[in-house]
DNA sequence: AAAATTAATTTGGTATACCAAATGCGAATC
DNA sequence: GATTCGCATTTGGTATACCAAATTAATTTT
């Protein structure tokens, strides 16, 4: 299926911040830049639009999201909210292994830390939750949560600045802590604070993303 | 926009059990009962698909959803990880109007059991639900949320049998109560029993749904 | 008569065509 | 010189057309 193809290659250059937020999407340039027709193209904005990826209004060109501050917000809340239920679930029923895997985790974390790999702390970063996730094994939360995850790229490329990635990494591993012990309430208590954190890390002042070869951010 | 129409009417049949799972949805045949395009039905079968309400495999007609019981377990425990993680925020910051219009529902509730009006008891019994997420104030999470009930809609066409609504009924009561005097343990608790009773409720051997004239089905 | 094979028809995937609304640009006006 | 009006162009919404895969029906073969 084409539209699949097309739906990846968009919601991967926005995941990695090849495609800024407002970045127009005319479906007869994405049409020529893929080889395929409008059709196509026009099946993956739709799908895009639903994920809240892309911004549609009628007989107006569509256009890669903008999320406002508000939207932030609203995501954090809502990943707070999921990954709570899902601790309060993993605190009753987590596997030795499924702890080991965490703690292995957050040491990576901390060795990219030390080297100072930014990109690679953030992506590590990001991973630990959706590993947390994934033990659940809960298809339905899992598609959420990735879905959540692509907005989130999106809020970060507009109004992330400099983040406190020691603190960050820190509280992965109090957190692997808390669910090791089953104190639930205790990592509930992290989590929200670490949400705090990552949008107290926001600068409100949002600079205007720069406009971009479409062709060179999908890679074609 | 046409598409949008299609969705509603679709998956309002489908919410509102007219078009049983396993319902086989031809593009040509609902194109000409709407009176439009395939190229609208399709885009709308997209988003269908996308909200879980439409299997779409290649090449193949599409049709209404069967979850599968693992499907229904799944939907079920994403509904509590949900519902689990707002009752933690709402205990917290509810305001008394809210807790009262919980109130009043649940007498509402009651009223219907009393007067043996199982289809306004069952869609009552729901807006509670759809209440107490409302109260968040979170399009994201509203949106989802409604997203899950439409499913659920689906998974109760297939497995659900009798109901024990005065159990249920009881349940939103006592549910309240405890948000009430901010006991989030007691809430989850009930929440959890609450969905596992839901469960139990369905039954295993599945009728096969009957075959069904789509024109009627969706008002047509 | 049952099973297998093939021909006919249905049906989904994609491309193209057409229309109308929106956008952009240039000329005319104040 | 700034603003506004109107025309040209772009661009999204929908319909139609064509192809290939899948389903069904018919036919043949064992």
């Amino acid at each position: 299926m084409l539209t699949h193809k097309i739906v990846s290659a968009i919601s991967d250059a926005i995941y990695h911040r090849r495609l800024p937020p407002g970045t127009k999407l005319n479906e007869r340039e994405i049409a020529e830049l893929f080889g395929v027709s409008r059709t196509v193209v026009r099946q993956a904005l739709i799908r895009l639009s639903q994920d809240r990826l892309v911004d549609v209004s009628p007989k107006r060109s569509s256009a890669v999201a903008c999320p406002t501050f508000d939207d932030a917000y609203q995501l954090y809340q809502m990943l707070l909210v999921l990954e709570s239920g899902v601790i309060d679930q993993l605190t009753e029923s987590i596997s030795a292994e499924d702890l080991d895997k965490l703690r292995t985790h957050t040491l990576k974390e901390q060795a990219a830390y030390e080297s100072h790999d930014d990109d690679l702390g953030d992506k590590l970063g990001r991973e630990f939750h959706s590993m947390l996730i994934s033990f659940l094994k809960n298809d339905i939360i899992n598609g959420i949560h990735t879905q959540l995850r692509r907005q989130e790229a999106l809020i970060n490329a507009l109004y992330r600045s400099g983040f406190d990635y020691c603190k960050l990494r820190d509280e992965h591993t109090r957190l692997v802590d808390c669910i090791a012990r089953k104190d639930s309430t205790s990592a509930k208590a992290l989590l929200a604070s670490h949400y705090n954190l990552v949008i107290r890390g926001y600068k409100f002042d949002v600079a205007v993303p720069p406009s971009i070869d479409l062709k060179e951010a999908l890679g074609l």
